[in-house]
DNA sequence: CGCCGCATGTAAGAGGTTACATGATTCG
DNA sequence: CGAATCATGTAACCTCTTACATGCGGCG
């Protein structure tokens, strides 16, 4: 009974999850990942739709082929009261620790064999890459703002994962200057 | 001859870049990640072994039989001179963007499907590893100031480093805190 | 005697991406 | 007419972890 707590694949945990909030299609999850959890969260077709099709097989999920909206296909998936127990369990398992993975950090740790230039390049498109996820940030933010109709406690979750991004990207923009003056000193 | 820049294997690169700073066994490399690089990189044995064989099969590095050390068996793997032309090669090639995936900014997102406390369980075993990290990276820290003999540039690129990781972890104990905080205002 | 540290590796499988195959509709 | 967007899915493949199998030597 007590013992190790089993690990959820967070990928269905997210796809039950956002199934939660609404029915969606496949494509619609995907686009919901790429616009609103960019900066947190990243998922691929070639996943999303096997992980479907499982959910479905337990039940935890239902297909209808939608009338099809300008005569396009569309298979929308809609949780099932069992899928929202199911969610509401998932909860108990905690997440399991990120397993870090810094290539830039792995490069500057190896930065002796660099070849000149290639670490300025390369903190430079990291950079870049911060850049980008705070415009979306700022983004998400505008489109917060506007909304009126929105639950009270959403707004409360969307404004800490919104300062987390907001906080460790300032940072990381504030290393990354750093950084690449130290590089420059180096030669 | 233009066109997609061929990414390399991250876990190649890396013990690669580990066997150019001095032959090694697998054992000595997955102290090495865990000791050293803990913050910002992981490798398994069931991941490591195999690549020392694939590494082994292109000549990048080769294995020796080592005098058994206490009479235990140990197999040292060195980089040879086209395994270190290779490492300078791949630097060519830019690290690809990570993809993000944080658990627990998705528990906060589907925050309103929690039990309660859950997401306040979550947040302080998050801050409890981070206390972790930061305790890892004052121990570098120490060791970095005891060693005299060690590289200018070296140092330069570990001080990168070690900013980057404890800049990152106290601004992600800073937004723990205040996340606990905000959670128990939302009750 | 049993556990810990040293040391090597394999096998099975989870998890995930990329590339492909297909096709309608809309917009410029 | 061509490109972009909408829309679904599969197949092949890569990466990586977990669990297992094996065994010695030192320490309490």
């Amino acid at each position: 009974m007590a013992g190790r707590a089993a690990r959820v694949n967070p990928t269905e945990f997210a796809l039950l999850g956002l199934l939660a909030e609404r029915p969606r299609t496949g494509y619609d999850i995907k686009k919901e990942v790429e616009e609103r959890l960019a900066h947190f969260w990243s998922e691929s077709y070639g996943h999303i739709y096997p992980m479907l099709a499982r959910l479905r097989k337990r039940r935890l999920i239902t297909m209808r082929a939608a009338g099809r909206r300008d005569g396009r296909q569309r298979n929308v998936y809609t949780i099932t009261a069992s899928g929202r127990r199911t969610l509401v369990a998932w909860f108990a398992n905690p997440p399991a620790p990120p397993r870090p993975r810094n290539e830039l950090l792995l490069r500057l740790m190896l930065g002796r064999f660099a070849p000149p230039g290639v670490l300025l390049r390369d903190v430079a498109a990291y950079r870049a890459g911060i850049a980008g996820g705070l415009g979306q940030l700022r983004g998400v933010e505008r489109r917060l703002a506007g909304e009126t109709d929105a639950e009270v406690a959403d707004l409360a979750y969307w404004r800490m994962i919104l300062s987390f991004g907001i906080e460790l990207f300032e940072t990381l923009e504030r290393w990354c200057d750093a950084t690449d003056r130290s590089l420059r000193e180096l030669g």
